[in-house]
DNA sequence: AGCCTGACACCTG
DNA sequence: ACAGGTGCCAGGC
């Protein structure tokens, strides 16, 4: 997983995974990186994530953290909380959504 | 060639 | 509930 051909692929593998998250769910880092065949590979979804291209279409807003977190700060995460409340994806009053109820399972 | 750093997860105490 | 430590691996310097 060294090669540039190999970790383009992780990354192809994590795009594709993240245009399927169905609208109204969530997913968590470590769950992407699970269903990319490489569990231990969190930290690098999280690279890809942080590094999409400026013009991407990719619902990355519906990837949160363990806890039910958005791990987005500033401006970007009021931008995101309002993405997941349109989809009808509700917060509880610390700001957290409920992983049994909206995390995608397949 | 190290060393530090993440849009993290998991285990402990 | 919660802070702290550890595992993890590529990127960037």
């Amino acid at each position: 997983m060294t090669h540039l051909k190999d970790r383009q692929t992780f990354a192809d593998q994590v795009y594709a995974i993240l245009a399927a998250i169905p609208a109204g769910k969530v997913v968590t880092y470590g769950q992407i990186a699970k269903m990319a065949g490489l569990p231990s590979y969190i930290r690098q979804v999280c690279f890809v994530l942080r590094h999409l291209p400026s013009d991407h279409q990719f619902p990355c807003h519906r990837v949160i953290n363990a806890q039910g977190h958005l791990s987005v700060q500033g401006e970007t995460y009021q931008r995101y909380k309002q993405r997941l409340i349109d989809e009808g994806i509700e917060f509880n009053h610390h700001d957290k959504i409920d992983l049994k109820k909206y995390g995608w399972h397949i």
